[in-house]
DNA sequence: CTGGGGTTTTGATCTGGATCAAGGCCCGGC
DNA sequence: GCCGGGCCTTGATCCAGATCAAAACCCCAG
């Protein structure tokens, strides 16, 4: 124990930087995940914390794609706009995902934040860089984006074929899944993370119709908001189902 | 010369097997393009040339993702769909183009071939184990990946946001910038790879639509098909790009 | 308790694109 | 040359969701 502390007392600076990322809440969510505390030096070195509060803008389409990073907590929309400002929303991005686009200078999209926001942010390039001294990080990069592809394509789906109700029942069902705690009676509760208008975004609908959609599957017993309208409450998830899944 | 000749005689089983790697048509197009012809070998002895006739469907949704492929000649399409039968295409593939989803037990998308195809397929599980050795490979088809995740972005603006009008437009400049020949009074030449109903399974409309909004350009003079209706000569691209970029 | 800004709901109307229904065109087989 | 089957176009109608407009609600500051 004594030796040990005189050990860590002459670790060569790079290490000592590592305390930082070793206490990271999100140490084992991140692509850093796939890097073992001893190798953790180079990419510690690029990162910087970055605190961002509500409403402010991360990233604007158009500017220099500079950056790129780790989200530590908070949550985050990242949106494609016409020139006119109709906005779609085509992600969303909570504690441990990555935030950013590689190998491309010019930013196309715009990151905003949803609630105050813990980023952890390296130079893009440099980041691009130290991927290759990280295989492990590099494969683990190639899996996250391959299933946002994949979560993309079924969006294109939804987005395409399918009409605002079932779209909903998507949403709602997807929430429930990721995040949803079982209540006592086979409901299921769920913290909606966003606002009518964002869910708007998502879902490339309006905000009329996302309230009409809800308040129709309210008063047909399917879901319940009597603890505000951020709490949804799923009665009957079979029904859900079922408008998911039509025959 | 006459070495040379003594040489190739001798060579080992796995470079030649190689040989029809190194005079494939697609060599310098596909993911291959990242390995020197010294190195092909491993990848060599996994494909199997795999020819699959216009209409064959060559992926199923739902069932075992197995195999993944470069396409060598030849187009297909990506489409997810609903259990009712809506189809949305997610995405079309050429010559060069990997096709495929990684590190997934199950297919979620259909592939289907538009026309006559040549492709060189992998086993999934082999490609994935052959990827760690090739990190050359793995860094471009993550920047492919990337790439593929730009565009499926960028579809998710059009089909949430945009009306029937843009969507031809923006397709129809897309193709033009990719594979449009210029004529010789300032005029783009465009084959269209697609069927009306394609076009409409791509755009997310009816084939009733797409055909509306095309004669709508025709009689506005912006674009014409008087050799056919694969055949699109855009007269004034300055009308669609202002479609396309709304004030 | 009161007033005001933001969000959500609700209502009335309008419209772009889907749907339903005919034709027209082109090409290959007989 | 005529028939049949794909595509594609055109026309008539309908409807889901957008748009426009106004309440209702909610929360906080004063």
């Amino acid at each position: 124990m004594l030796s040990n502390t005189h050990i860590a007392v002459n670790l060569p600076p790079p290490a000592r930087e590592c305390q930082r990322c070793l206490n990271c809440a999100v140490r084992n969510k991140t692509l850093c995940a796939s890097i073992s505390d001893e190798r953790l030096a180079i990419l510690s070195a690029l990162g910087r914390r970055w605190r961002v509060s509500a409403g402010q803008v991360v990233t604007w389409a158009g500017d220099a794609n500079s950056h790129c990073a780790n989200v530590i907590s908070g949550a985050l929309k990242v949106s494609a706009s016409t020139a006119d400002g109709r906005e779609q929303i085509v992600g969303l991005l909570f504690a441990g995902d990555f935030l950013g686009q590689l190998f491309v200078n010019e930013a196309s999209l715009t990151v905003t934040a949803l609630t105050d926001t813990d980023l952890c942010a390296f130079p893009r390039a440099d980041f691009e860089r130290a991927l290759a001294s990280y295989p492990r990080m590099e494969r683990l990069l190639l899996e996250r984006t391959m299933a946002s592809l994949h979560e993309a394509q079924e969006r294109m789906l939804s987005l395409g074929r399918k009409d605002a109700r079932e779209r909903v029942a998507d949403f709602l069902l997807d929430l429930a899944r990721r995040t949803g705690m079982c209540g006592a009676a086979g409901e299921i509760r769920v913290l909606i993370p966003i606002s009518r208008g964002e869910m708007a975004g998502f879902l490339g609908l309006t905000i009329e119709t996302i309230s009409r959609q809800l308040t129709r599957l309210k008063s047909d017993r399917v879901i319940d908001f009597s603890r505000g309208e951020r709490e949804c409450v799923i009665l009957n998830s079979a029904v859900l189902e079922a408008i998911v899944n039509p025959a």
